[in-house]
RNA sequence: GUGCGUGUAGCUCAGUGGAUAGAGUACUUCACUCCGAAUGAAGGGGCCGUGGGUUCAAUUCCCACCACGCACACCA
């Protein structure tokens, strides 16, 4: 496909302006108002070097420009020149292009060779999946789309939180109080009840915790009744997380968490008493870390044992040897900012460069509103929501409104699944990443506006026209038998300018681990789909101007699909 | 207190060193004998937190302040 800034940058090149083709590409804008032309190149920063007002600049590059079949008009309003498309070659190159990438369309080579791993999710063993693991979960799984669809080597990691004094107090409770029915029965809730049982009871007797941490510490040590508890928790909970990423559609290459790391931290130990890093403070050894703002990095704590940065070492060493990675990129809450710039200072120190390679993308907070408070979800307290129930009640509703439309041949079981759930991801993914945010039933339920349902129907609404189509339209165009003419309306021209831009999008979105970029631009798509598809009748009589603007229906249709896909959601062809 | 982040329409949020700051939602209307109304169109609604600075040009960059959130050693 034609690039078209490349085209004008050539066009606008001249010696005199003391600018390369990739700078003055990199100067060309795309104007706030579609009146004002397709791309807009700005001269204010000509003045200087040509001594002269940027709007005489403007107007003089605008007199002398235009030669090209590829431009309809180029003109000058103050000191801008204002590029002007030919809408039907624009709209043919455009159409071309998706017709023949279908599915990869959006895709790009720009990461070949180069491998990216992402670690997401996350989650702690024997804990329930509740509103705030989603971000993780799905931030990270459209991430690794991104970086999968730019071309790189992906490797998704679930690194998870299945070591710890937690499982000392989840083996004496257990013992205690527990059983191995209920455990059998619903997993998570009774081990998380064992828990708060825990703190509840070491309220009035502390020498609970003694015990939490003398089993803990056997479990350290792999004594075999303490390890095949430990692997029974590990397994039960492992089952029901991998229910909810089921339901998700998410899976992953390793889940290698916490524990496999548990007998690699010593050499890291060793390795930073060789470096002269580690001090003793009270008790502890830390990594000093006060001349970089940083506070202390706790290695170890004063009865031996290990901490998260010193495992997060073990593990970005073990990464880095094992897959050597060109990035490894943390999906991890902006609330663990601190001990991620903790945690690379410390690898700085030690001399491993490569931790510049090494990102963590943070994200906001989810918190619960109650009545006029607002609280941080706790589990210890009772105080949540579980993803599963969202999930399953977000289907629920999909499926009540499906009944009430009576949508013929649809099999409402599936297609519900497809579009409650996709509905809970779109809103996870439709803001930026680092805002916080308040979770509310009535938002995450409203399939209204800039929603996944909106899209989703919108796709639907795009299969339906092409299945009202005949066979020999159909053929016509996906032979790329078009006259793309009779696509000169503003709507129609408008949807193939936000359809060429989505290869761009999408490595800019990779490249500034921001997926709402991506939900964004697939929400203006479907916008300007349904005007188009409002202001102009597509099955017209006139078979040319017909399968004209089927293709472009059947283009938006691909376009579609990719960004849901891109964002791991699926595209119904009915709902 | 220190560090990091956020502050844009009633609400939820986009956005950019430049041309008149945009969506959705809510509210008031209009459009299904017509390709799917989970749709489209129209209307009102804004000192872009406050005050300085840099610049030809600042909502955008820098500084200070205010408000809110998060973090700040034996949890992860």
């Amino acid at each position: 496909m034609t690039d078209f800034k490349e085209l004008i940058a050539n066009e606008l090149y001249d010696e005199s302006l003391g600018l390369e083709i990739d700078e003055i590409k990199g100067m060309i804008e795309i104007p706030a108002d579609e009146s004002m032309g397709d791309f807009a190149f700005p001269c204010f920063r000509l003045a200087k070097a040509l001594r002269k007002a940027p709007q005489q600049i403007a107007a003089d590059i605008a007199a002398s420009a235009g030669g090209n079949k590829a431009f309809a008009k180029v003109e000058n309003v103050n000191a801008y020149v204002n590029f002007f498309i030919d809408r039907a070659y624009f709209e043919s190159e455009v159409i071309n292009e998706v017709r023949t990438k279908g599915a990869s369309y959006g895709k790009s080579e720009v990461g070949a060779g180069k491998k990216v791993i992402v670690e997401y999710s996350s989650p702690n063993i024997a804990k329930p999946f509740h509103i705030g693991h989603i971000r993780s979960t799905v931030i990270g799984n459209a991430l690794y789309k991104l970086y999968d669809a730019c071309g790189y080597d992906t490797f998704r990691i679930n690194y998870l939180g299945d070591y710890g004094t937690q499982f000392g107090k989840m083996i004496v409770a257990y013992r205690k109080w527990g059983s191995e029915d209920e455990l059998k029965e619903e997993p998570i809730k009774a081990l998380l009840g064992y828990y708060t049982r825990f703190h509840k009871e070491a309220e009035n007797d502390p020498s609970l915790e003694d015990q939490a941490r003398e089993t803990f510490a056997k479990l350290e040590a792999g004594s075999p009744e303490e390890t095949e508890l430990w692997k029974k928790f590990r397994e039960l909970s492992l089952a029901e997380f991998n229910r909810v990423y089921g339901m998700l559609g998410i899976e992953f290459d390793s889940y290698n968490g916490e524990s496999f790391y548990s007998d690699k931290m010593p050499r890291f130990i060793q390795e930073l008493k060789d470096k002269k890093l580690l001090v003793e403070s009270q008790g502890a050894q830390i990594v000093d870390l006060e001349e970089y703002d940083l506070g202390a990095a706790m290695i170890t704590k004063s009865d031996g044992s290990s901490l998260y940065v010193t495992r997060d070492i073990a593990a970005a060493v073990y990464r880095k040897e094992n897959y050597n990675f060109y990035k490894c990129i943390y999906v991890v809450a902006s609330q663990q900012n601190l001990h991620f710039k903790q945690w690379k200072k410390v690898l700085e120190l030690m001399g491993y460069a490569w931790e510049e390679d090494c990102v963590h993308v943070p994200f906001g907070l989810v918190s619960l509103s109650d009545g006029d408070d607002i609280k941080t979800m706790s589990t210890r307290e009772g105080q949540v929501v579980f993803l599963e129930d969202v999930l399953n009640t977000a289907v629920s509703k999909t499926a009540d409104i499906m009944r009430e439309k009576n949508v013929q041949g649809v099999n409402v079981d599936e297609v519900s699944k497809e579009v409650g759930i996709g509905a809970v991801i779109f809103q996870e993914l439709s803001n930026n990443r680092i805002k916080d945010y308040v979770f509310s039933w009535d938002k995450v339920l409203n399939f209204d506006g800039e929603t996944g349902p909106y899209v989703q129907y919108t796709h639907a609404r795009a299969s339906s026209v092409l299945r009202n189509a005949d066979e020999a339209d159909l053929a016509a165009i996906a032979e790329g038998n078009i006259n793309a003419s009779y696509l000169a309306s503003d709507s129609a021209y408008a949807l193939c300018k936000l359809i060429y831009r989505l290869p761009e999008i999408v490595i800019e979105a990779a490249d500034k681990y921001e997926p709402s970029m991506v939900t964004r631009h697939l929400v203006d798509i479907a916008q300007a789909f349904n005007k188009f598809y409002h202001d102009e009748h597509i099955l017209v009589d006139d078979e040319e101007e017909r399968r004209a603007k089927l293709s472009l229906v059947a283009v938006s249709k691909t376009v579609i699909a990719n960004c849901l896909a891109l964002l791991g959601i699926s595209a119904p062809e009915r709902m």
